[in-house]
Parts: structure tokens; C-alpha cells; sequence
DNA sequence: ATGTGATTTGTACTATCGTACAAAAGATCA
DNA sequence: TGATCTTTTGTACGATAGTACAAATCACAT
């Protein structure tokens, strides 16, 4: 009696449901949650609308599976590598790896799951700028620990800077980080050709050195009103 | 014969077009263009929704209408701002008026227009990343000018970083500068409120000094390939 | 006061949205 | 083969979208 992994787990065609969520993952990215009909949808995965409805019930539904897939692979190989990040001992190197087990895995994909991270972080992206009601429950409740953790690692290894402005320096990180997602060709385009926004090894080493520097910048607090002297004034 | 500007320019209440522009620029930036309907804008301005076709003719001439208002008077601030910063003598101020140069119109008001710049920059971010065409299409020919002459102005301060190098960092610069507008209670969320992401003028601090610091980084093609050395990898 | 042009209103049209649901089709096992 | 469960299809419904347009209303010059 050898059990098939047949009859509760296959559809007609290989996979269906499979083939809805990696279409609106893809749509939802590009385009935006609104932007996108469910008979978009559908059609970009051949399926039927109908479909849709059947195997996530509502269009919200549709955008939480998608959520559900990625948070957990992609928070345990950030946690991971910010585990191994930790254990460098030179200073100056841990804070690099720390930095990159936090950009690492936004941009490569997070396990065998379809399309890699890259799309999911350009997804994420998209519904945050959108204000998108689903995925703000779940980025509060699901990706806070992770920027915590983060956030604590940096500290860690920059203990002279106040947390206040390791806060903001990793906002700016992710705002970085999102933004070369979601318009790559905008890079290609300034750069007029020398540089390649899509690609991602570029974006990475590129994001890191920079991400780096902005972390190791002197805290605000000391810095910034003595520092203020002749500089142009901000209003005229 | 004293000439009044009343005829022509003024409407019933006062200025019912500019209240739907102000409206539809505050639910553009929150929501999204495709979550916000005619109808919506028309409520929050206290108009008609026929008002709205008759001032703009289409949802897409409404927005069209806000960038035009908004283009203009932001860029000739910056090159202001840049004219003043590029006489700066010590090439660390320059670099950090430069930046400031940059950074200060998109969060402040850009002239006496409603709202201040802030919002008009939310809703550039939000439009980028929903990849609307109107706005594509005005973006591309209208700021491209003012990024390039900024670009220009961080590479003379900055001579020996690749052209390459100042580009993805002004990048990163306006991706962390959108996000900021986009998601600032982040912020005060993961600051467990000891700093407030909606004030501006942190905001604008803690950008320009993190980004000043980023310009400043080791140029990538030399430092990097130099310094992965027993850094976290980035595979598993 | 009255005519005139600019604006606002009210309403209606068509298209498309998300979703529901019954019927058809396929798969699985007695 | 036939019974049963899962999946797909096709269609329909109410809601709402963008937009058009005629009527009503207002501001102002004469």
C-alpha cells in the first residue's frame, strides 16, 4: 500500500493554483493590487475566473496566499544568515554581512518557490507605497521581528550611534532596497548604459557598500549642529 | 479703468478647481490612482462628480494637472538650491548642500501651492511604483534633467567615485526618500516611538547626513572585490 | 435687469469589477 | 463501471467605475 501523493494535492493540469498565484504575484508587482482584475489574472495563467474564486475565495485572499508562501522562507534565510552574519569577528566585516543577510535575500529567491524574492520584494514594495490594507496587517505582524532583529544586530556592532538613527538609516535601507526593485531602469537609464539596473549582483554589492558607509556616518545628534555652519539654508 | 482679476478666474466658491486638484492630490498619494475614483475626489472637495470631467475632461487629466502645477516650481528650487550649493568652497559642505539641495524641496513646500511638497512627492512615489504610464511619461522628461544635474554636481565634489557608483547611490538616495514619505510611522514603530518618521525636518537630517556618508563610501570597483573576504556568502 | 458665458448639478450610459453558483469535466477507488 | 470528490467552466448578478451631456445656476458687463 504505497501512498501516491496523488489524489488530494494534484489538479487536472499541473498545478493550477500554482500557476494563479505566480501570475498574480507577477500582475499585483507590475502593475499594482487595484490596477489588477481578477480575470486579469485568470487569463495571464489560463485559467478560468472562476478559478480564482474557488481556490482563494476573494482577490484579498489571493494577495494573503501569496503573502503566506514567501514571509516564512524568506525570514528564516534572513535570520540565518543574520545568525551567521553575527559571528564575524571583525567589526567592520560583521556589520557588511549583517547588512547583507538583510539584502541577500530580498533580491535572490528565498527557496525553490516560484520566481525567486526579487518579485515578492517588488510586491511588497508596490502594495507599501499603495497603503494596501492585507499586506500592512501582515508586514506589522510578520517582517517587525525580522527589522528588529536586524536593527539590534547593527547596533551591535555600531554601539556609539543611538538606536534612533540606526532606525532611520535602515528605513532608508529598505526604502533603497525597494525602489531599485521597483524601477531598475531608471539606473540604466541615468547611467546612460554604463550601469545595469537589473541586474542584481550590481544592485547588492552596489546597495551594500553604500548601506554601509550610511550606517558607520557619524550619529545626528553630535554631528549635525556643529557641523551646520555655512551650509545652504533650507529655505530659499 | 482699473482691470479686476475677477471675471475669468474666479469660480463660484473659491475655487472649486483648486480644491479638486488639493483633493485628488491627497488621495492620490494615500491610496493609490486606481483605488480613488471620480466620485471620491468629488466628495472630498465638496464638488460634483461632473465638475471633475468638466475641469479636467479625464482621471488621467486631473493627474496630468497636478504634476504640471507641481514640475516647475520643485525643479527651480533645486537648481537654486544646486546653483547656491555648487559655490560652496569646502568640498565636504558642498557635498552635504548639494544633497540638502535635493532633498529640502521634496519635502518642503515647493512654493506657495497647497499641500507643500511632501505630498506631491508621496504621490510621485506612489505612482512609481504602481508604473503609472501618465506619470511615467512626464517623469521621464521632466526630472530627468534635475537628476542628471545633480548627479553632475555630486560627481565634481566627488571625483574620484565611478560616474556608475553616484548614480546607484542617488538612487538609493530617492528610493529612501520616497519611502520616508511613503511610510514614515514605520518609523516611530520600530523606534518604539523614540523618534517620529513624520517629522520633516529629522526626516530630512538624518537622510542628508546618511546619504552624504553613502556618496563618501570606497568606490565599488576597487573596495569591494578587495574586501569580500570571510563574509557571509550568499548562498545559505 | 438682463443677457452671456462660465461653472455646477443631476442623471444616465456603457464597461468592467468582484463574486456567487450551478453544471460540466476530470480524477480516484470500490 | 459507477460512485464520489475535486477541480474547472460558463454564466449571471449587483455594484461601481469613467465619462458624457443637458439642464440649472451663478457672476458679471452692459
Amino acid at each position: 500500500m504505497v501512498r501516491k501523493p496523488t489524489s488530494k494535492e494534484t489538479a487536472r493540469k499541473p498545478n493550477m493554483r500554482e500557476a494563479i498565484l505566480a501570475a498574480a504575484e507577477e500582475l499585483f508587482a507590475t502593475n499594482g493590487f487595484n490596477a489588477v482584475s481578477v480575470r486579469d489574472i485568470a487569463q495571464a495563467a489560463g485559467a478560468n475566473p472562476g478559478s480564482v474564486t474557488y481556490h482563494f475565495k476573494t482577490k484579498d485572499g489571493l494577495l494573503l496566499e501569496i503573502y503566506r508562501r514567501h514571509c516564512g522562507p524568506m525570514n528564516l534565510r534572513r535570520s540565518e544568515l543574520l545568525a551567521a552574519a553575527r559571528r564575524v569577528r571583525d567589526l567592520q566585516d560583521r556589520l557588511e554581512a549583517i547588512v547583507r543577510a538583510y539584502v541577500v535575500p530580498a533580491f535572490t529567491s528565498g527557496s525553490d518557490l516560484t520566481g525567486g524574492g526579487a518579485r515578492f520584494t517588488r510586491l511588497r514594495a508596490v502594495m507599501s507605497a499603495e497603503g494596501n490594507e492585507v499586506a500592512r496587517r501582515i508586514i506589522a505582524q510578520t517582517f517587525d521581528d525580522t527589522s528588529h532583529a536586524f536593527i539590534d544586530a547593527v547596533h551591535e556592532s555600531l554601539p556609539h550611534i543611538p538606536r534612533t538613527d540606526i532606525v532611520w538609516r535602515s528605513h532608508f535601507l529598505l526604502g533603497a532596497l525597494y525602489y531599485s526593485l521597483v524601477t531598475p531602469d531608471r539606473v540604466s537609464r541615468l547611467s546612460r548604459g554604463e550601469a545595469d539596473g537589473n541586474d542584481a549582483a550590481s544592485a547588492i554589492e552596489q546597495l551594500v557598500q553604500a548601506t554601509v558607509a550610511a550606517f558607520q556616518a557619524p550619529a545626528l545628534d553630535q554631528a549635525a549642529p556643529a557641523r551646520r555652519r555655512a551650509v545652504a539654508s533650507s529655505k530659499t
